[in-house]
DNA sequence: ATATTAATTTTGGTATACCTAAATTATTTT
DNA sequence: AAAATAATTTAGGTATACCAAAATTAATAT
């Protein structure tokens, strides 16, 4: 008895929008048109004609009801997280074995996530030791496409006195990075919560020794993840 | 004064085009549309039609006359050398840093070249110390892309007794290079040519002290080259 | 409940890059 | 130099993935 493993090839713009479903639809949620096209700089349109496509193949990757959004079917989960790992590893193998800095690997992993063979995806895991995370912390699915479950609760969240470590940037702007990174807010940096000021909506914190002041506009709040201590 | 890089993007599609005719009009004749085709695996007639587009382009990358065949412009060749360097950058590294072996890193190259950064580019050329050569021997163009002289001569044409070095194998069909190794013909082979028999297609060698006959069918012919010692 | 506004979907189009079949041009043979 | 053959080109058509503008549907406010 032969196993036909039939890996269907999606296109790379298949790959991206299962890619932003997955992330949309992360709080349970269905994922809007309209959210999808913002997130893909396209035409609504455009989005709504691919949806009406995927789902309506014989082995569909969406699932689709017109003006309710879009969720992943089983079949679209694992083809996003694949891409979604493959993005992942390779942004920490650009870090580790090529010197890049984590403000400049996400453009070029958005290239390559869509070419590279599994072997190579197994190489270059295996090169690293299978990682769990990312250079921003982000989780990488495991070979058997599973997310591993991320307990970080936002740095915004803290508590004034409370301790925590940088678990994890949801963030890929460049010069955005760049500014965490001269703050020090890097990955692994020990944080201090000093003052929430809900008022003029500044977060206080203390870094590698001094204090620093964040705005906790939207560039923040849902962006930057700890690890309480 | 701004200096303007305009690297304009050309798609996949082009690119392989132009490492195509590239290799077609080494020998100094122009590549016949048909011959393009043959070796991109696509009908004449697409052939025909993307030429007519390239070479009616406001800055063409080829020379064109119907009948007559392409020829590269300057800025043609550069784009193909480019394409050229990435293929061979890739197919040396993937060898070097992740074990891949001669005979894998063909098609994993193809589409890699495609969608490196010049960033990229640089700093695999760098990592692995500006190498001359691919895997297969096969030379690569500089960062300033000037394709080496390659002096290696046919292996079937050395002389009886004559004694060389395996140079250049240019193939890339994974059975064909695996078939090489098998027997030997690896790249820096010490081989010494005992008998040419050219009734019946025939080429006697001694490689790593044992004796191995070659078929000079088109396969080996103007497939392995070596630099005599 | 109706009107207004916002979100979504449909319609008709674009560009790329391929195809097959028919027509043309070039080359070779007689 | 014709005729036959081979190579090339043209013409018309396909699929993908995008777009803008119009039409529709849903949500919100009066």
């Amino acid at each position: 008895m032969v196993t036909t493993t039939m890996t269907e090839t999606l296109t790379d713009s298949v790959q991206d929008y299962l890619k932003v479903i997955y992330e949309l639809t992360e709080n349970g949620e269905a994922a809007s048109t309209t959210a999808l096209a913002t997130r893909l700089h396209i035409a609504p349109a455009s989005a709504t004609g691919m949806m009406q496509k995927l789902a309506s193949a014989k082995a569909p990757l969406v699932e689709y009801r017109k003006h309710q959004g879009v969720k992943l079917t089983v079949k679209g989960k694992r083809a996003a997280l694949e891409v979604i790992r493959h993005h992942r590893l390779i942004e920490a193998w650009l870090v580790q074995t090529l010197g890049y800095s984590w403000d400049e690997v996400h453009s070029e992993a958005e290239k390559l996530e869509h070419v590279i063979s599994e072997e190579f995806e197994e190489r270059i895991a295996s090169a690293m030791g299978n990682p769990l995370r990312d250079p921003h912390g982000e989780p990488i699915p495991s070979a058997d496409l599973v997310m591993p479950k991320d307990q970080g609760i936002a740095l915004a969240n803290l508590k004034s006195n409370q301790e925590a470590r940088i678990q994890r940037v949801h963030a890929q702007d460049t010069d955005f990075l760049k500014h965490l990174e001269k703050l020090g807010l890097i990955i692994g940096a020990r944080v201090k919560a000093l003052e929430v000021s809900r008022y003029d909506q500044v977060m206080r914190i203390q870094l590698r020794g001094r204090k620093e002041a964040i705005a906790l506009g939207p560039a923040i709040t849902n962006r930057v993840f700890v690890e309480i201590l």
